[in-house]
DNA sequence: ATTCCTGCAAACAGTTTGCACTACG
DNA sequence: CGTAGTGCAAACTGTTTGCAGGAAT
């Protein structure tokens, strides 16, 4: 199985929940919101912008970079995706809502989905003057690859998205 | 006692151990660099590079923006500085290595250094096919001050470096 | 003296915005 | 039909790079 992939009939389900969703909240629905969402679901690994708006426009051809950005922003608002932390300084989206934890190799980047059970249930402390409400936790070091690959070598692999 | 910045100090020490600690190690120490440094290490608000400018600055004239970049860039390799992870899409940096979290406000974007024992003394999990080497946590919510205002206003504080 | 660092300015990459047009509900 | 969403292109912000001169060891 392709960890950077889900099943269609996941993604189809996923997709129809987002439809109704929607409606229910008067959220208009458009091909472009549709199929960028499609796009995320599909997708285990993280997709910046730029690797949303190629694959979206494979089927939406018309479709605009500004649009991606503009709905990514506004699912995110929606709290429909999430937008994961990044030291690359590019944006990286994510439609897995579940609580969950991120591998992050510190060498080529790459962020894959894990979840650890002691990690998922860690309580969020309380802190005073702060109203804390989630835990945004990520498990930086070497993916198989990297830990493979001798220091030296700057950039083994291509960062998140490497096609 | 003003929570963004540390006493004079404990700045004096640090900028001394960088400095032997560069000389050890072989890697030149010129006024930029000594002068980035501190300007990290006085500042506990996870500044981005361009705030590091703008007060380096004030200390060494003829500073180029470019130079702040490579210096900050350069420091982290060599694992004299940290980059914290921020979803804003600009880069932000840390002077402390020590294992600690960070409050990040989702209004404002501020973020704030915090030591919560059940996190720092978290084992970092072993997870099969990855080198795992620290992990990164981060709590997210709201702070004092965006707490309080009514939901609707968009940008009731700006992000990190106000100044 | 040699090697590495810095300043400058231009190039770049990612993201945002104004405006006219289109389409969802 | 009205409002909100989209496409296009230009503007912007943050960051990187090439090169010539300068400084640290």
């Amino acid at each position: 199985m392709n960890t950077s992939t889900r099943s269609k009939q996941e993604v189809d389900r996923w997709c129809d929940d987002f439809e109704s969703l929607c409606r229910a909240r008067g959220i208009r629905v458009t091909p472009q919101r549709l199929a960028v969402y499609r796009v995320l679901a599909e997708d285990r690994s993280h997709p910046k912008p730029e690797s949303v708006y190629r694959r979206v426009r494979e089927r939406v051809p018309g479709l605009s970079q500004a649009t991606v950005y503009r709905i990514l922003e506004f699912l995110e608002r929606e709290k429909l995706i999430k937008r994961v932390s990044a030291d690359d300084g590019v944006g990286h989206f994510d439609a897995n809502l579940a609580s969950h934890q991120h591998l992050v190799c510190r060498v080529c980047g790459r962020m894959i989905d894990v979840s650890v059970p002691a990690l998922t249930n860690a309580r969020v402390p309380s802190v005073t003057g702060f109203a804390a409400e989630e835990l945004d936790i990520r498990i930086v070091g070497r993916c198989r690859q990297c830990a493979r690959l001798k220091a030296g070598r700057r950039k083994p692999l291509e960062p998140s998205d490497p096609d």
